[in-house]
DNA sequence: CCGGTTGCTGAGCAACGCTCAACAAGCTAC
DNA sequence: GTAGCTTGTTGAGCGTTGCTCAGCAACCGG
């Protein structure tokens, strides 16, 4: 609220804009956060965020990227690490995610896998990322199969870890050690 | 557009607009379809779909409800089967139903996952009555942590026949035959 | 001081969800 | 048949929201 109506440079709004969009995902599905509710934040008028994103799912699709690479980033392991340590890295990062921003990584899979195309496919390309890095970490070959199952594997992961981070009925490395092992059978064939 | 501005019954008019909404769910994600072109399609007022919907929510929860009730239709086993054959024959006839509706059945699965919690719940209580019809067949005793798992796999083998209805990187009885094992696996603990 | 670039605004349009008062089609009763 | 009731149906209109456009205002080089 203080520093309203000062001028900022073009970058500087545009970072801003994405960033109260990230702030508000938690509370609100992507596609329903309204310009009026956005620009309030930013102090500025509707007509200015018109000036950055030509259209409101142009806006919102700029926030789903940036939450979805903040997930990239935290989850892609140290490329020094032995191939075994990678993966399981990227495991328990991954859940860690998931118990830190429980709400928020929700209502972005939400967001992600339903309504609006560009949305799920910012999040379809986030995930191919994730296998690629798995798959390159476990030293397997890259074809079309496996890279299925990896993927299918990953929607496995993400229902599982949601439900356990929302009544865990196992602890969590026994989490962690199931669902490698079930990666681990899917993609030794 | 024939029989226009025809007086119907209450529950005519309710299947009607139901089924104008089903067969606009491959096209539309459910929540965009706008009351306007139900309306129009029906031949009927804006305000009439609101006599029998009070709200738009009501009504496109009500078309998801009916395309759930479609498919859960479709894939409950014939009681008198013995329990191996229900769970196979209902994971061929899941099969079947993505193969045949793949568009709507997409559109349905990301509506049902996206945006509108009150949709998301109409497809997590399909969700949680198949797994609870599964349980039943294998026998299995319905704790909660089997319950996460069979859900988790659910989403494992929505995710995969999706993929492979579009690439098919294996043939139709690996396919039933690699889930069919994986939920063992799962269940056998 | 002046002109250009650029961040920024306000008024306003079109589409959409939703409300409300009233019309009219069909039925029963006389 | 017509009076009267029920109920399916409509049109006008309001508030919100996505989006446009013409122009203001702040900074900058000359």
């Amino acid at each position: 609220m203080t520093a309203s109506r000062s001028r900022r440079s073009a970058d500087d709004r545009r970072a801003q804009l994405v960033q109260i969009g990230l702030e508000l995902l938690p509370t609100t599905p992507v596609q329903e956060l309204t310009i009026d509710e956005v620009a309030r934040r930013a102090g500025i008028s509707r007509s200015l965020l018109f000036h950055y994103f030509a259209t409101k799912r142009e806006y919102y699709t700029a926030v789903t990227r940036a939450a979805a690479d903040l997930m990239l980033e935290h989850l892609l392991p140290e490329p020094g690490a032995p191939a075994d340590e990678q993966v399981t890295g990227m495991l328990d990062r991954y859940v860690g995610w998931v118990e830190t921003f429980r709400e928020s990584h929700l209502a972005f899979v939400r967001g992600a896998g339903g309504g609006d195309p560009w949305v799920a496919e910012v999040y379809a390309d986030t995930r191919q990322r994730l296998v690629e890095v798995a798959l390159t970490a476990l030293d397997l070959p890259d074809d079309a199969l496996r890279r299925q199952l990896v993927l299918a594997w990953f929607a496995f992961t993400e229902d599982l870890v949601g439900s356990w981070a929302d009544a865990p009925a196992m602890s969590r490395p026994e989490l962690i050690a199931l669902l490698r092992e079930v990666l681990d059978r899917l993609t030794a064939r």
